[in-house]
DNA sequence: TTGCTCCTCACGTCACGTGAGGTGGC
DNA sequence: TTGCTCCTCACGTCACGTGAGGTGGC
């Protein structure tokens, strides 16, 4: 059992040092142990902890999101309906942005390749109102 | 030809009256004239830029792209292919997070309304590694 | 001694929005 | 006088990343 350096743990868990001591900072992460010269010494639960968060965030989850699903993890005994309505409208944004970004892709897609060789004629900056320029 | 109060400015172009003053301060709307209490004057060419802003912002550019789409505007007679390559690459930027935000509700789509009544059996738990926890 | 890791603290990022505390105009 | 608009300036947002200046460990 010996104890991973912040180094190792960022590297085992694939998240920056910078990010760690962040999570620490803002109560994600408990504060670890330290060495004699006041170096962190991590522990395997500190490492499946920040594992949870990373694949949290990596789902798109927010900070507060993933905090409340780290406090309804150590429950295992409750109802997860809260981690399922989270989930759900978490879903439902990500929904909500594809849309959106499905639109303005089309519109982009409108302007691109247009343009027949200068700005006069231009449909991008057309698009933007520089026509009413003069 | 009247100026417009920085108020009737925003209103006219669905802009925050705090983010005209930010567009001033960051270079990208001119500083307009003043009046005897230091209230801005704006004038008609303001609130065409101002609305060129606008859309560009709606289609997702980032301030800087639109800052050289606005000095391309003003230059009719040159080139665009800086413009069409700067929507070109925008529209890679967003078809890209487009598929990413895609892959992301596919696997949220797997977890949610899966729950069988505890966290224990809770799909998004799990999936997030809960599992190791105990 | 060298080079690496670690430490803290402050500031930067992006594009704004909010709030404090005050003044001018009808 | 009242209420509205405007003014400046500083700080907050989100989730970090970077950089300064320094120290410990092999």
């Amino acid at each position: 059992m010996s104890a991973l350096s912040i180094g190792r743990l960022g590297e085992r868990a694939g998240v920056n040092i910078e990010t760690i001591r962040y999570y620490e900072r803002i109560g994600l992460l408990p504060e670890p142990a330290r060495s004699l010269a006041g170096y962190r010494l991590y522990a395997e639960d500190h490492l499946r902890r920040l594992r949870f968060i990373r694949r949290g965030r990596d789902l798109g989850f927010s900070i507060e999101a993933i905090r409340t699903l780290l406090r309804l993890a150590e429950h295992p005994d409750q109802p997860c309906a809260d981690a399922d309505r989270l989930a759900a409208e978490h879903l439902a944004d990500v929904e909500r942005k594809i849309e959106e970004l499905t639109r303005l892709s089309e519109e982009l897609g409108k302007m691109t390749r247009c343009c027949a060789d200068s700005v006069a004629q231009c449909r991008i900056i057309d698009a933007l109102g520089a026509t009413e320029y003069e």
